[in-house]
DNA sequence: AAACATTTGTCCGTATGTATA
DNA sequence: ATATACATACGGACAAATGTT
């Protein structure tokens, strides 16, 4: 039985990366709150790992902006304004905006397949009310063109600004109410611009699906808190 | 004698910042080549502090995209390819063309002046033959748009990208020739948009002000090497 | 294949610095 | 102001993994 070639054992968790993970995930949903003190010792029990990997986690964390660090004092989880939805959107648009330019150019028939499939996925979760699954779906369907524009920059600045995206949801809305109706329409358009590899109609497209859901959250914000 | 309310005393660099910052020299100047093998005992023992401050910085600098780490066997410096340069400047032509966008509607006439400023300083790097002072000045006056716009995400994104520009200058040219006349002219045109509160007319110049170098660069490297 | 030599991953102790009584 | 408690920054030792002979 023949054996992939480049099959790598799954590559054992670090006790870093475990911690990494957890942490990122416990402050993204929000159960380490903003502001909140991390100490290096309680969550190295917590964790089972020693304070050398809680450490290096830390400091992704920190580059990530999750946490900030006062070098001999102490490390905080970082606080989250309202006002910051408006610089998290408005960057990822100007960065997907870009890529789907790119993409246009590049994008083969069946990847234009893959992202039709997608946003029925997406619309399905829409409909069926299964915002999770949408919020999901609605990013992969954003990877995908930003993987496909081939730009290694703007793929690790986009995921990580949908971490913040996505704790900002949670820390304002307790869930990730804001995938509608109005997205699955604005993704067709998209694909449209791709069928016709109109570079510029994907860059527009692009830039009020994103841009839409900010204002949405802005306003929903103002009236919830 | 009154004493400054917020002095802090200036914090003594750690050990790991000192590491990170020299590693980060050397790889950006092309000391420490692309591809090449990084051992923490070999770095801990010439910058004299101990491994943990090097894995400290080993990990920054996998974030920003200088080294690669293979977990368990070793971290080497990345590689740099010419055609990176492409997406180096597209995505930094993206991000600063919205911040001038922002900036356009923020911006004071102090700051304007400041711009003005900076310009000419520019000029005269560039008409004396100073191409580090050109290109730190003309790094800066993107930095002071960048920071109006009062982004943190495009402003930690735009300061990676700025790293490895440097670095690929360094490493295919060996030397920072990029800025010309036309770029000062740029300048004037971004200075003028941000006059008429026009970000549309600020976002076009900036992107230019990218383009055409991202162009000149390719197109030098071609003939170069 | 197996033992060896290297190098990395992790743990923990200690020194240094910070806040609080 | 001094002392005390506490948390972090760094170092060094050991364990685990990798590549090599």
């Amino acid at each position: 039985m023949p054996v992939p070639q480049n099959f790598k054992a799954p590559a054992r968790i670090s006790a870093k990366e475990k911690a990494l993970t957890q942490i990122q995930r416990w402050i993204v949903d929000g159960t380490l709150q903003p502001g909140e003190k991390l100490l290096e010792a309680e969550l190295s029990e917590s964790l089972g790992v020693s304070r050398t990997p809680i450490r290096e986690a830390f400091q992704l964390l920190e580059v990530q902006g999750l946490v900030a660090t006062y070098p001999g004092k102490e490390t905080k989880v970082t606080g989250v304004e309202k006002g910051d939805i408006l610089k998290l959107y408005s960057t990822l648009a100007a960065l997907h905006a870009s890529a789907a330019e790119v993409a246009a150019e590049l994008i083969s028939p069946q990847q234009i397949q893959r992202l039709i499939d997608l946003n029925a996925e997406f619309a399905h979760a829409v409909s069926s009310d299964q915002p999770y699954l949408a919020m999901e779906t609605d990013e992969e369907f954003h990877k995908v063109i930003v993987e496909l524009s081939n730009n290694p920059y703007t793929a690790t600045f986009s995921d990580s600004l949908q971490v913040h995206i996505r704790r900002f949801k949670y820390v304002f809305l307790q869930q990730p109410i804001d995938s509608t109706q109005a997205s699955v329409d604005e993704h067709v358009a998209i694909i449209a611009a791709f069928q016709n590899r109109d570079a510029a109609a994907a860059h527009e497209a692009m830039k009020k699906n994103l841009i839409r859901p900010m204002r949405e959250l802005e306003h929903l914000i103002d009236t919830f808190n």
